[in-house]
DNA sequence: CCAGTATGATCCGGTACCGAAACGATGTGG
DNA sequence: CCACATCGTTTCGGTACCGGATCATACTGG
């Protein structure tokens, strides 16, 4: 485990991972909603609008239009909390994890290549 | 130079990151424009309006669009060349600099955090 | 029961982006 | 010289996001 990195490849990852995600996934995610999108598959549940908005340092409108794109695209799931019916508990999804994972296989994939063209290294 | 990420890492990473970037920065820029500004100030010029299209799979209007939306930032500017005045080289500009760097920052400061945090996982 | 609080959704005007098509400006070749 | 190709920009209609304010619903406590 090792995550040290130098600026060169810090930058480097980021735009190679960035320039392939933009070319893959195209333009239907916005910053926000992929920083969401990711805290909500990472980070350990529940997860409610209030605290998503908190974590961000966002309005809650703007949880919700992001959770409403990204339902509507089948990412996240919401489902009310029965013990406290104001609530709104965000739940993962299969296809939401399947997006994660292939965000992971790109970054892997880029930093690995990087790796291979600056030294001879696995 | 180690950039052999395992899913966690590379996950991780990205989130901590992506949720920095959004907390920092803010949402003024898109995943396209940060992928165009990333690839002006880390690929060796020149860049053109058709290179960059070509470079990201996207239309050329997209990229004028994100080269006015980034130059009203500060962070690029544009030169007519003179060889050829039909085209259009983009610049790199002092500001835009500090913004990539600021970005490259921020991540190398999420890395480190993940380094000294995690240590075992799924 | 009723005021007060909290939660998430919705509405508002404004702004920016999207893809597709058309446009001027510029260079090139017959 | 003039038709044609190339380059970047602009326009078009449509969609989504932005912040701020407001709303309906649901819990809480006197």
């Amino acid at each position: 485990m090792q995550l040290d990195l130098r600026p060169s490849e810090a930058l480097g990852l980021w735009h190679a991972a960035t320039l392939e995600h933009v070319r893959v996934i195209g333009p239907d995610l916005t910053m926000r909603q992929l920083a969401i999108l990711l805290h909500i598959y990472l980070a350990p549940p529940p997860h409610t609008v209030r605290g998503l908005a908190a974590m961000l340092g966002v309005t809650k409108p703007v949880i919700t239009r992001a959770l409403d794109t990204m339902g509507h695209m089948g990412l996240v799931r919401r489902v009310r909390d029965e013990r406290d019916r104001r609530n709104v508990i965000i739940k993962r999804t299969v296809e939401g994890a399947l997006f994660v994972e292939r965000l992971g296989d790109i970054i892997i994939a880029e930093g690995r290549k990087l790796s291979l063209g600056e030294r001879s290294e696995t």
